[in-house]
DNA sequence: TCCTGGATTCTAGCGCCGCTAGAGAACAGG
DNA sequence: CCTGTTCTCTAGCGGCGCTAGAATCCAGGA
């Protein structure tokens, strides 16, 4: 059944090309701006095409969140793995996930900010986010300490970042001093 | 001309009236479900009415986020001024702003995460804003350290506590070990 | 080559949103 | 009791997420 196949492939570049488009839509123009009217016209099918890919709006930023997952995952890695020696590489970490949240907001926000619909910090989370924690956590357990989870540690770490990356981007925090904020953060949680 | 005065009162007593039926509404039903209509359903007014006092919905989630400033400050002064030390006064600081973050979501988001048209960081804050992140710099200061500006450990600590608050509640993070993360931030934080 | 039946896509429309123009009511001051 | 202003309401605009049912397309068989 190779009429079967192309569908099938067809239907999934499909798919492919409405989360792209999203994607490229919110970094544009903000979230606000994805309707399903717009992300339509932009696929140049009608509304209910969306509907027979996604249950709605929500999947549709799930989706997005879960290929940022995976492009923050090996973002991170490459960062840290061309650092030396474990200090370097939570910083290199640090800068590293501060830098993808600054160059792809609207992606960050579907992951972190928005409802995706999806399940965190449990068994049936999806994989492309249980890796980005993990890639966090290879990095930054070597800084725990003796008598702290690396785990715990990671999620304290993380929260931080994510609580500058927010703030900051919000306009909540003075632009300037960004980079003395990371050394701070760092010097202080990392031990080693 | 007492006939004005009675009338500017009402006008005063009316936009409270506004702002409390806000809160209260999108702390029972979270911020989606306070559109124009059910808000001027409840205050018993037409919906026009809400557009003489504010200049549309985003306004009025920025007038929810001052009253909520002003009480988050006198919330963590209260906590801290009851704690002994710089350390118990840092810790006590940390563990009121995630209890005012958990017991108050809707008024957290409209403070931190919605965006009220409020200008943070810069000199026309607005003074309850200001206020608020006096009150974290009164009892973090003292710990900042010896190398690192008040203001900057400030900035830091609150970032981590944003983090937390907002990964937690949205589901980022397990929620058993809340009072583990706590500890391990202000005992690396905090030096003293 | 032409049917045909199922899969696919579209048009049209529902109830809701934030917001506003202009009609109408209310009321203070003469 | 008028009258002019000030206030409030009704009604409606364009756009939202989402969906029912009509229209179209097309693979597979006659």
């Amino acid at each position: 059944m190779s009429v079967q196949e192309r569908k099938e492939r067809e239907r999934a570049d499909r798919e492919r090309l409405i989360v792209a488009t999203a994607r490229e839509l919110a970094e544009q123009q903000g979230w606000d701006a994805v309707t399903t009217r717009r992300l339509a016209e932009r696929i140049e099918y009608s509304q209910p095409v969306l509907y027979s890919h996604f249950r709605g709006k929500r999947e549709i930023v799930g989706a997005v969140a879960l290929l940022g997952a995976a492009e923050m995952a090996t973002t991170l890695r490459t960062a840290s793995s061309a650092a030396d020696g474990p200090r370097a590489r939570v910083t290199a970490l640090a800068r590293s996930y501060l830098g993808f949240a600054e160059r792809n907001p609207a992606v960050y926000d579907a992951m972190f900010r928005l409802d995706g619909g999806l399940v965190f910090a449990a068994e049936d989370t999806p994989e492309p986010l249980k890796d980005a924690f993990a890639a966090m956590l290879e990095s930054l357990g070597e800084a725990a300490g003796n008598s702290v989870h690396p785990a715990l540690f990671t999620e304290v770490f993380w929260a931080a970042l994510h609580g500058l990356a927010t703030l900051t981007r919000a306009g909540r925090l003075p632009p300037g001093d960004a980079e003395k904020r990371v050394e701070l953060l760092v010097s202080r949680l990392a031990m080693m």
